[in-house]
DNA sequence: ATAAAGTCTATAGATTTGGTAGACTATTAT
DNA sequence: ATAATAGTCTACCAAATCTATAGACTTTAT
């Protein structure tokens, strides 16, 4: 299960890609229409700016605002942000490659063989799913009501 | 990432697995060769157990040993075993549903329904991968050493 | 100046994870 | 019978992680 701030990030990302070009967004009315507590999402919003995925205008007028764009930002990058690995086992990760303590010979695991796959279709899926994909499921999902 | 309990559930599962028709294996030799803690170990094959996976056997010359085939105990059922859900989120699990607050309409959520792919594609591996596959893919790495 | 809006630091409760200790019960060999 | 073997049950605990909250501080537009 992915944490709360991670699905924070989405909801709050989602946000403000359908509001592009409108300029910075506050994060007070994020925090209102997405249900995210303030605070929270402060801090939220101050990781994704740092990634780079965001921008940001202090002051009056002020707010947020995507930096990249809507078709670039994609759950994977913004999972790994917040939540780290997206693998099952620490072993068959790039960016975060540990060896397992109990492992005996990581070059014939089956076990890691397994999670292997089931890690490069995850984030295959996942590196799909950009926040203009996300839209555009979503009106096709209204589109079928 | 996968919890500690559940690699080493599963880890005990494969060696018991490979020892299949030879009687009970007593704990501590599991935890011996399989590098995990005695003590933890042991409530994790009682879990196994009570999930009828495994069956032990009291007293001198008793032990562990697998209940169900090995090609029926895949990587799903004792992942879900340990770590719940196998799902990114609560509103795409079957048997562990629940709605995510600040959803505003299931229905017609994108980013579900990008999860719920993730899921499908996800369980489907894992329930294909049964102790008998791991040990395939094992055997078949060897061979290509 | 002043109000608006993001930034930074610190703290804290709740939950989960990973593990330990020890008494208890059932079984088997002698 | 009884001693040794081996699983079972209950309780506990330290560390880490998650989900926040509080408040002081900085920057900017008007």
């Amino acid at each position: 299960m992915i944490s709360k701030k991670t699905k924070y990030a989405i909801n709050a990302l989602v946000f403000l890609a359908k509001r592009e070009g409108q300029g910075p967004i506050v994060i007070s009315e994020i925090a209102e229409k997405e249900h995210i507590p303030r605070k929270f999402l402060e801090s939220i919003l101050l990781n994704l700016k740092k990634a780079g995925i965001l921008a940001s205008k202090k002051g009056k007028g002020g707010g947020y605002y995507l930096l990249q764009n809507p078709d670039e930002i994609n759950l994977a990058d913004v999972m790994r942000l917040f939540d780290g690995p997206i693998a099952f086992l620490p072993c068959v990760t790039y960016k975060y490659y540990e060896r397992c303590e109990e492992c005996k010979d990581e070059e014939t695991c089956g076990i890691r063989d397994v999670f292997f796959e089931v890690k490069k279709k995850t984030v295959e899926l996942l590196k799909k799913a950009s926040l203009s994909e996300i839209i555009k499921r979503e009106n096709r999902l209204i589109s079928l009501l």
